[in-house]
DNA sequence: TAACTCGGTTTCATTCAATGAAACTGAGAG
DNA sequence: CTCTCAGTTTCATTGAATGAAACCGAGTTA
């Protein structure tokens, strides 16, 4: 798209770029992994090699497929340390799963997208792994909303320029939709991202007043209708309001 | 200590020893870098903006400090599908945690070392963050103890002669030891690892009879005598047990 | 049993990409 | 105003990364 003024290392993007192969499908065999990055199979395996070196892939003794290392997951581990914003909103989570009956969602932006850091799936008591993790798009979800408008200014305005907005968006709507989402306190949506389903999420920020995440229910829209959705709105945003104080 | 035969790319080595920084501080300046990991600083600049383009570290703007990005945390999320022991096991965990009163954690095996995927304070409703994700020798403490033991035969004689293990260690009595808690089902610890603990561990096994994990009871040594500690296995073992159904 | 096929591995000459020295920038500190 | 220090950019040098090709070994076919 544009000139890549950074000079950055080809050999280690690379590399990058088979590690964020197993974002996609968590068995690769040598060659396919080669197939998909676009590099000679030599290369790859001296890659994978290297990878595996340092714990970033291990292969299957049996299958010689490659799987992700554990490295990545004790990196991970130490992401956040004791401020996980995952972990220290379970229980507030929980309560309003358990409260609402609804689907509740933990999102938190990173450049143009969102990604889903918690998700609790109603009354089933273990969180629906799968889906966590996911990115999806800034520009639709309630969430999505939230992570804009409550964003502070200069960092909302880049995002409102810089993005590659769809064009069925209207701009100037979307900032007025903005500007009320900031009086409220929550969004609201309904079949913005997903055929049949609605949310309405609430902003978290941490003592220092930043925002840090978004708390969204979610659930088909026949069922969360925009009353509802209003009705439950106050708990949602005190549940919010909850978690980040517990957020530094 | 032996000579590195496989083929490895230097370049990426190094990008990978710069992430592995941030296992042990999340927050580094450049520099910093640079001198830990003995690269000309010119060299760090370009892989970490390399880095920092796949979106696997993020620069604080202000105070231009580096910290983990999120592609490292969202390819750990996919790393277990919706198998993740860490995640299966938590409810379990929390009423062990209810019925015993101590801490709960769970440990997998990586090489010669385990490392601790979940862990249940006792009493409190949040996971201790901090712990998780720890490193621990593989040849003393309970789960250690389990993690060997219960492997299987190949791989458990590989891990005895392969492992550097401290002189201190005396192996026939080690190897009896392993034989006991094969037929038991379980293995206790006094004081091995750290002073004043003591544990109690289980092996799960997935529905396939793989050795996964090791599910383990610690606490101070004084109130988990021998006595205690036995008297709770059954229940560690069920819990164990249980778990393991629910891994295919 | 030989001839193929198809993953993965190793070798090696070529060359281009990674490197580090050095110069530059800009923000604080003295 | 100078000094220092962290980060950035430039650029010539060269050795490290590369990919073609050969190799290996297991499984499949004829």
């Amino acid at each position: 798209m544009s000139v890549e003024n950074k000079s950055t290392v080809r050999a280690v993007e690379r590399a990058l770029d088979i590690l964020l192969c197993f974002t996609m499908k968590n068995e690769w065999a040598m060659t396919e992994i080669a197939e998909k990055v676009g590099l000679h199979k030599s290369t790859v395996h001296r890659m994978l090699a290297t990878l595996e070196e340092r714990g970033f892939v291990q292969r299957d003794a049996a299958s010689d497929r490659y799987r992700m290392g554990l490295r990545i997951w004790e990196l991970s581990a130490n992401m956040w340390g004791a401020d996980d914003p995952a972990v220290i909103s379970l229980p507030e989570m929980e309560q309003l799963r358990d409260q609402l009956g609804e689907t509740i969602s933990l999102y938190i932006r990173d450049g143009n997208e969102r990604i889903r850091i918690q998700a609790l799936q109603s009354n089933q008591a273990v969180r629906r792994v799968a889906l966590i993790g996911a990115r999806l798009p800034l520009y639709v979800g309630a969430s999505s909303k939230i992570l804009i408008a409550f964003e502070e200014q200069s960092k909302r305005e880049e995002l409102l320029a810089d993005n590659t907005w769809p064009a069925s968006i209207d701009k100037i709507q979307f900032q007025e939709q903005l500007e009320e989402i900031g009086e409220l306190g929550y969004a609201t949506s309904i079949e913005e991202r997903e055929q049949g389903a609605a949310a309405v999420s609430a902003p978290i920020f941490n003592r220092a007043g930043r925002l840090i995440a978004a708390l969204s229910v979610s659930g088909p829209a026949n069922r969360l209708t925009l009353d509802k959705m209003r009705e439950q709105a106050p708990a949602i945003m005190e549940a919010a309001r909850h978690i980040g104080t517990m957020l530094k």
